[in-house]
DNA sequence: GCCCAGGTGGGTA
DNA sequence: TACCCACATGGG
């Protein structure tokens, strides 16, 4: 029998306190950081960032006025600069088109009907699309990422590397629906393997308390907190 | 020099 | 549906 998930939350949280994610300047930063940190260490998405803010195009207008190549070059350091340039492009366009660049009628809208629009913009894929429900737009849903698939298969709570919906089901059937649970419980997965998966260890059959999870494509061991 | 990081889209079988 | 691959900088 594996620890239920709430109970994982628990063990985490006491491990690494609250994370307080996403950290932004308001929900279109979020929405860009969401885009612009996918497969990139959050560190180079902070340059990108700071360069868009002090180019005064940190806003949809400013994102759909800029020319692709010039946006490219602002956000050089978050790499694929190219595809990430026709990606807040895309963004932007819908944001004006279907909301006027309102974020408030946006986030009024219900979960579903936005998770499937999202889903519709080029760039945006699952957990880009639930990363903006969840932290811009407070809708509660579950943030999957192929951390959280790892983890929680090694953790024995999972029998195999299922597909993210499977994932995000396990998790929102378990839990309350609460936009500040899951935001924390994301967080604090992400913070664990960035922080605490750097040991790394052989994985030890015999010994019954090792906790692990994989770090990374190479399926590198390490514990997991434990902190009782 | 190698590996990895808060994924996604397009092509192929 | 299930794999593969391209996309790219910057830090350990």
């Amino acid at each position: 029998m594996s620890e239920s998930i709430l109970d994982i939350y628990k063990r985490l949280y006491r491990a690494y306190g609250p994370q307080c994610w996403w950290p932004a300047d308001g929900p279109f930063e979020m929405m860009v950081g969401a885009i612009l940190t996918q497969n990139t260490a959050w560190r180079n998405v902070e340059k990108a960032i700071e360069n868009l803010k002090v180019a005064g195009v940190l806003c949809p207008e400013g994102l759909r006025d800029l020319l692709e190549p010039d946006l490219a070059r602002l956000i050089y350091p978050s790499g694929y600069y190219n595809v990430k340039a026709k990606k807040l492009k895309a963004f932007a366009r819908y944001v004006g088109d279907t909301y006027q660049d309102d974020l408030d009628v946006m986030a009024s809208v219900p979960l579903s009907v936005l998770r499937d629009e999202l889903l519709t913009v080029y760039g945006i894929g699952e957990e880009t699309a639930d990363d903006i429900l969840l932290y811009a737009l407070s809708k509660p849903v579950f943030v999957v990422d192929a951390f959280t698939k790892r983890l929680f298969y090694r953790l024995g709570v999972t029998n195999k590397i299922g597909k993210y919906r499977e994932y995000q089901g396990l998790f929102e059937r378990s839990l309350s629906p609460s936009v500040a649970l899951f935001g924390e419980y994301h967080a604090l997965i992400v913070h664990h393997t960035k922080h605490v998966c750097r040991k790394i260890q052989p994985l030890c059959g015999s010994c019954s308390l090792l906790r692990i999870c994989p770090l990374g494509r190479r399926n590198v061991m390490c514990e997991t907190p434990d902190f009782e």
